[in-house]
DNA sequence: CAAGCGCTATCTATCGATAGATAGACGGAG
DNA sequence: CTCCGTCTATCTATCGATAGATAGCGCTTG
């Protein structure tokens, strides 16, 4: 049973910070929830930045490693859309929760140094992705490929959390299908 | 001195809220903010649910009267939304702050429940606003517009919350452009 | 005088963080 | 094989800071 309890920390604080925030993950309550006590917790990571900075860390680095796999699982420019809008949907459908630094980004200034760099990180991530596949479509100028690709960002995180605010998913999917039919989305 | 205390502490309160969130917001901080005793705070708010349901009582009365302004002031869909995304921008040009309810949203679940309650009204009273802009263009179906509304509620509040984690208002307007582009926004 | 309002002083609960102890695994030395 | 030292991982207990909240005093003003 390597019920290893360094990943089982990180998954439980993920899953409180997708459900309260940054702010509202507290040491003693995320322990209590792993089954250890905090002190335990600092052991693994010795200050909140720390965890903060490693969750962001590691929700960033398997964002980028799914975003590539739908890359290579289609050459289609709106099947691959579909699966990234999808992404965010799914946290949704898991408790009512919200990307990790989409509400992280909310609380950016209070944030510790260490953490926002990761939050923003992530950011920079998405939008990379999102610029590749959509000069596969077009060869637009690339100044309106990345102001389109900040737009779409933008715009399903804010579905994301316009739809978790009203607890009703059916939300997501009405905006995301709103801005296909606009044609923001390709 | 009609600097009236309890007005200075929604002031205050207001910006402190928008710039860091509801529970980056203290009691102790926000009297010495305002230049009183956290103890005269409670006075007037007696818990900090009762200050946070009365901002977000306040914000969304605000903007009602703001939005119905801009139907009043101009029989252009265009223009009214263009009043209307400035109202967002306005937030980020004034030191890089958020909508109050749309960085409470971020923090919904974690809000006492009067709070919440005034925060989805405040999504309410932009979707209706909204609902009622778009019906003068086009008698479109309700539903669709309906969708519509809810589209870009969520879009401008997700280009608000990305440019204020770039710290660069110039996001917020490419994002608001790349919309109008699409045709999201009329 | 009475009410309204802000104050001092204090309470309880909880926060992140730290100190120090301990149980057990592992490896090398005799 | 066994003893010794070290390391890992967790524990208990506690720290100072800060959170929101409260009781009661005193000033000011109508």
């Amino acid at each position: 049973m390597t019920a290893d309890t360094k990943q089982m920390i990180m998954d439980a604080a993920r899953a409180m910070v997708q459900a309260r925030g940054y702010n509202g993950l507290s040491f003693r309550e995320l322990a209590k929830e792993v089954g250890v006590k905090s002190a335990s917790v600092h052991y693994h990571f010795s200050t909140k930045g720390d965890l903060g900075a490693a969750l962001a860390r590691r929700y960033a680095d398997e964002a980028i490693e799914i975003f590539d796999g739908f890359l290579e699982a289609s050459q289609d420019v709106r099947a691959c859309m579909r699966m990234y809008t999808d992404v965010f949907r799914s946290a949704l459908s898991n408790n009512n929760r919200m990307c990790l630094c989409g509400i992280m980004a909310a609380e950016h200034d209070d944030l510790p140094a260490e953490v926002r760099a990761e939050v923003d990180r992530f950011t920079d991530v998405n939008i990379r992705w999102l610029v590749k596949l959509l000069s596969r479509g077009k060869k637009a100028a690339t100044a309106a490929i990345e102001q389109r690709a900040l737009a779409i960002f933008a715009a399903v995180g804010g579905a994301q959390l316009v739809a978790r605010g009203r607890g009703d998913i059916a939300v997501y999917d009405e905006a995301i299908e709103a801005y296909r039919a606009a044609g923001l989305l390709p």
